[in-house]
DNA sequence: ACCTGAACACCGTTCAAGT
DNA sequence: ACCTGAACACCGTTCAAGT
């Protein structure tokens, strides 16, 4: 929508020597550092502005938008995550290596729940969000599957990586935090409302309270990346 | 934080006659309708206050937060939801009837986007979202597995559902927005991009790039949905 | 080419004052 | 018991003015 130059691709200091005194990768390092230390909320342009020791618009001349910003810093923190990724050896079995890659990315979304948020979302800005899908793709091409069958295998499993972890990454809502519970308390206190309710209504909620109750969410990620693993062997097999 | 009797659970209108002009259910339906019209960012305080012809303020007699209206009026779109989910037949395998499940979950969450955000999130106000949890638990519940798997395998369904369904749910960003192109044409535009890509250092995506194009993200989710089916179906048998 | 910060048009939330 | 809307402390974004 906007026309001025700057918010075009290519333009800003990414192009030519640089003078200034800031840099986007200045800006971008900033971003990240604020989005670790206090969550998305936290972000705004007064206090990267603040923390960069500049006015509010010099980011704008980096950066069109917020959205731009956020596309730019996910990129950006989405570079060590292929490092590792890419460090994953090539073994016997490609649904290993595939295993071992999701777990990859997971933690490192679990650890920046951040990243979830706009992971993917602007392929063009987020050259290593592709690069990340690729990766995780390779493992599928050892394995006799259709192309049509590998696209939805990958996409599952990333999927299913960040969908869990951007879940995880949620923190819980104000009410429950009143007082000063940490997350297992929190579990604890949701399992005694659930063992409260009559177990004729809820039979699968008394099942499991016990499982709910003190559980582990990378456990949780686990299992249920096993059993699209388990999906994926048998498909490849058939 | 705030000490307001009206903020306490069961304060408000909830209890007692009613003799107001509005009601936490009007309320709760103008939300519902404002988010449907124009998505999570045009909800505000004012444009609801707007809708009901009051003021601001009265918005918080009802609802302690901003937060706390999408929790309520998460829950109660989600009555719907959980109506057609209880109007799926026992059928003779639990797994065809938690696959019927997980679809209308998915599907109610494609239409609503804005429900995924708050799906689940405070189980203390949400009551239906436990309920539907419920459902979606109880199939596994004929099926030859331990409690902690059962936990695993739901949580896994839900969370794929609702996580694939909101990522549907986000628009691409602005910046392809500019021209007035549908999802169709965006596809094809990234794909084409993808084409362009070397093939040597890109091997995967130029090997689904045909599928990616054009793709259906309902087809998208049941392929995955599928996977994690059949590994469950797997795992009972074994 | 790059930086600045006041100004604009918004937000969610509070609260004294009304009925 | 319920409603009102001005006021407060913020936002993202713009832009004339600086170097």
């Amino acid at each position: 929508m906007t026309t001025r130059p700057r918010s075009t691709a290519g333009a800003g200091p990414a192009r030519g020597r640089r003078r200034s005194s800031h840099s986007l990768d200045a800006v971008l390092d900033a971003t990240v550092q604020l989005l670790d230390e206090a969550g998305g909320a936290a972000l705004t342009f007064r206090s990267l502005a603040a923390r960069l020791r500049t006015g509010v618009g010099t980011i704008y001349w980096y950066v069109a938008s917020k959205e731009e910003l956020l596309d730019r810093a996910t990129d950006h923190a989405l570079g060590p995550v292929l490092e590792a990724i890419d460090a994953v050896p090539e073994g016997e079995d490609p649904i290993d290596d595939l295993r071992r890659m999701a777990i990859v990315l997971f933690d490192a979304i679990v650890e920046r729940p951040w990243l979830s948020a706009y992971f993917m979302r602007s392929m063009e800005i987020q050259v290593t969000s592709l690069r990340l899908y690729e990766r995780l793709g390779r493992p599928t091409l050892r394995m006799d599957l259709t192309p049509r069958q590998r696209f939805h295998a990958v996409s599952a499993v990333t999927g299913f990586a960040v969908g869990t972890a951007a879940d995880l990454g949620q923190e819980p809502p104000e009410a429950m935090l009143d007082d000063g519970a940490d997350r297992d308390e929190l579990l604890h206190r949701y399992a005694d409302r659930w063992r409260a309710l009559d177990a004729d209504d809820y039979p699968f909620v008394h099942d499991i309270v016990d499982e709910f109750d003190g559980h582990d969410d990378v456990d949780q990620f686990r299992a249920g990346l096993e059993l699209i693993l388990a999906g994926l062997r048998l498909e490849a097999a058939g």
